[in-house]
DNA sequence: AGCACGCCGACT
DNA sequence: GTCGGCGTGCTC
């Protein structure tokens, strides 16, 4: 008898699938696809995935040569049955090799021969009854860990609230102080009651618990400071309490302790919470979990739409338009379209919550596909902030700042406020320049110029990380004038330190919160109260309710203006918005100031005189008015590499070929914005359908054969469908 | 992507 | 005379 043929899809960038004789020294499973197999591949072994069986070879396939695998991980799919059917999907979607797709699904620990057995979630708990014996000293690490153990605590949270807590674990469990118990099946607490809900917050739950059972998206179009989460929240209760699975996604920066606290607290049941910190084996844990039903909410970030759900009953997706849903290397998902595509296949509700709803999004409102629900107010007694355009022409500004400005912000701290001081620019200066003779310091592997980031003495390039010693004298001329040109946060934050010395000014960026944990302890000071002035960059933008705010300023609205994309209107009003978004969030009233050089630039006309939904429309319609996203379905066809005619040949027979598919126009090649970074020269195609279905045939057809053009070998290429920046 | 093989420059 | 540069080709 000859072992049944296994296709295989393999974790490599390659577009097929191999064959292999099936495992003779175990019994295969009773239904193989989905399995995970190691299975030799070249001179080394692989963990592939079973995607069909061919029982008995009547498919008159060549059987000669085919190596055997070596052996079984699994007895059962882990994908489960719908997550399979969709990750198919989205293979096809955005164009991608199916093993890399199936691989970037699983969590890392189990993309090796390790079987899923040996992963378990743990949890803590205190024992019961608690032996005799003296208890620890108070402020010891053993004291410290039962105190955090009051209600028990899966391993993760213990070690985040006690770090350096693992070798004293250890030693109480040895003595019988404390219980080690699988996480998920902790003792669900009394979950905490919340504020009542008001009208409009009721009027949406109540929509969405009447969609339970089927697939509905709703779009919960609530201004900040509204109450989006006291929906979500209801809306999860309702469905747990049926015995349902709800996943919860959030943006990257969404994820702090007191958003993840605030659901355990409000669920009072476990909660498998994904996030970048977590190690691989309780990573996959929860991953397995979920797959086995066991956890009831799942909140993570983008990969987490990646879990299995066999008991799925809601699908949430908290600040829809939020750019890090989408994944910028190897398969390029996004997924938040992919939680509206799994809802359909689970036949769940998903709901999109954001204040700025992108216009992708409020395409579907206006076609009839997503039901909308407003919230039309800030919750509580917060009301909309006073928005002002403050023109800088003609102005004598100081230190970047126009008096008016500085005179705002000296007021609000003085009154004891805080106030938050936005630009997207980290370091000192955005440039170093010659007074004498012009010259400026660029980067020698990007056509950029470098920042200056003075407390460190360095100049750097944000686009490849190279630093140098900041120069004494000019290169060019000798001249020791050197000037600092442009303001960073760096540079604001020292400004406002002169300006204000008796208000603590705080910068909040990459550089000064490179961990989690600093960006999270300053939160819970801040949000203590207290007068300060806090200087920052996109990381202050969402998320953080700081009651005593009243003062948002933007330093520079211009950049955003200025955009070369079509998307960066749309970018720069849901920025305005969320940064507006920050002042008055509590009794005292907000106000914003927008500090800009085209006070008459219709994209602020209209978000003032409008609000984002009257931006929105317009928008919008300018979308369709060009046919452009999404009114027509784009992708990218990108491609780098050290000289230009590698480039030129592959983008050029790219062009070529696509342009034979039909429904399809290709610009390009085009080069890139940043043409050259890190020493590669970078330029795309941008690859246009008026039908979806056409381009993702087109593609699909296309990138197995371009894939083994000799052209393709003398660059780095990569698809892009759906890109977020087209630049 | 890895990982071989393979044919030309600066080192013990 | 070798170590090693990365071009080219293959992986059931």
């Amino acid at each position: 008898m000859t072992p049944p043929l296994l296709r295989i899809a393999l974790p490599v960038p390659l577009w097929q699938a191999f064959d292999y004789l099936a495992p003779t020294e175990a019994p295969m499973p009773a239904d193989p696809v989905g399995c995970r197999v190691v299975v030799p591949f070249g001179r080394g072994s692989r963990v592939g995935v079973v995607v069909a069986v061919d029982e008995d070879g009547a498919a008159g396939s060549d059987r000669d040569g085919l190596r055997q695998a070596e052996a079984w991980l699994d007895r059962a799919s882990l994908y489960g049955e719908e997550l399979w059917r969709t990750l198919h999907w989205a293979q096809a979607y955005w164009v991608h090799p199916l093993g890399e797709v199936m691989a970037t699904a699983l969590p890392v620990a189990l993309r090796d021969a390790r079987p899923a057995e040996s992963i378990a979630a743990r949890a803590y708990a205190r024992a019961a009854p608690s032996p005799d014996g003296p208890a620890p000293r108070a402020g010891t690490l053993k004291a410290r860990v039962l105190e955090a153990l009051s209600t028990p605590l899966p391993e993760s949270d213990l070690k985040d609230r006690v770090p350096g807590c693992a070798r004293v674990l250890r030693d109480l469990v040895d003595a019988g102080l404390v219980d080690e118990v699988p996480a998920f099946a902790l003792p669900e607490r009394p979950a905490i009651e919340g504020p009542p809900l008001n009208p409009a917050q009721r009027e949406a739950v109540d929509a969405i618990i009447a969609a339970g059972g089927r697939f509905q998206p709703f779009v919960l179009d609530g201004v900040t400071g509204s109450g989006k989460t006291e929906v979500y929240l209801a809306a999860i209760r309702h469905a747990i309490a049926a015995g349902h699975q709800v996943l919860v996604l959030v943006p990257e920066i969404g994820l702090t302790p007191q958003a993840i606290r605030r659901y355990r607290e409000r669920l009072g049941i476990p909660i498998a919470v994904l996030h970048s910190g977590l190690a691989d084996g309780e990573r996959a844990a929860a991953w397995l979990a979920a797959g086995r039903g066991e956890a009831r909410v799942v909140l993570g970030t983008r990969s987490a739409i990646l879990t299995p759900l066999p008991r799925a009953g809601l699908i949430v997706v908290d600040e829809e338009h939020d750019a890090s849903y989408k994944q910028q290397d190897g398969f390029r998902y996004s997924a938040r379209d992919l939680a509206v595509v799994r809802a359909r296949a689970l036949g769940v509700p998903v709901v999109l919550g954001t204040a700025t709803p992108s216009l992708e999004t409020l395409a579907n409102v206006e076609a009839g596909r997503y039901q909308r629900l407003r919230l039309p107010t800030r919750a509580g007694p917060a009301r909309r902030p006073v928005i002002e355009v403050v023109d800088l022409n003609r102005r004598r500004l100081v230190e970047g700042l126009a008096p008016a400005v500085r005179d705002a912000i000296a007021e609000h701290a003085r009154r004891g406020e805080q106030v938050l001081v936005f630009r997207n620019r980290r370091g000192f200066a955005p440039r170093l320049a010659c007074h004498d003779c012009g010259w400026h310091a660029e980067c020698t592997r990007c056509d950029t110029a470098m920042t200056l980031h003075r407390g460190e003495g360095l100049l750097r390039c944000h686009h490849c990380g190279a630093a140098r010693r900041l120069p004494r004298e000019c290169p060019s001329c000798r001249s020791a004038e050197l000037v600092a040109e442009g303001y960073g946060t760096e540079r604001l934050e020292e400004v406002l330190t002169a300006l204000l010395p008796e208000v603590p000014v705080l910068r909040v960026d990459r550089d000064t919160t490179r961990t989690k944990s600093a960006f999270d302890a300053l939160f819970e000071r801040l949000e203590a109260g207290g007068p300060a002035v806090l200087v920052g960059t996109q990381m202050l933008a969402k998320g953080h309710d700081l009651p005593n705010l009243t003062l948002a300023v933007v330093v520079d609205a211009d950049a955003g203006l200025a955009s070369p994309d079509f998307r960066g209107a749309e970018r720069l009003a849901q920025l305005l918005v969320q940064v507006s978004g920050r002042a008055g969030r509590g009794v005292k009233p907000g106000r914003v100031l927008i500090q800009t050089r085209q006070p008459e630039h219709p994209l602020l006309k209209t978000l003032l005189a409008e609000g984002y939904g009257g931006f929105a429309r317009e928008a919008l319609a300018i979308r369709q008015g060009h046919a452009l996203p999404p009114f027509a379905a784009w992708a990218m066809v990108r491609a780098e590499a050290r000289e230009d005619p590698a480039i030129e040949a592959f983008l050029g027979r790219a062009r070529d070929t696509l342009r034979e598919a039909p429904g399809i126009t290709v610009q390009g090649p085009l080069p890139a914005q940043l043409a050259r970074r890190a020493g590669y020269r970078r330029a795309h195609l941008i690859v246009e359908a008026g039908d979806r279905r056409a381009l993702n045939a087109a593609l699909g057809s296309w990138a197995p054969v371009a894939h083994a053009w000799p052209e393709a070998r003398r660059v780095r290429w990569s698809l892009d469908v759906d890109p977020l920046e087209v630049v």
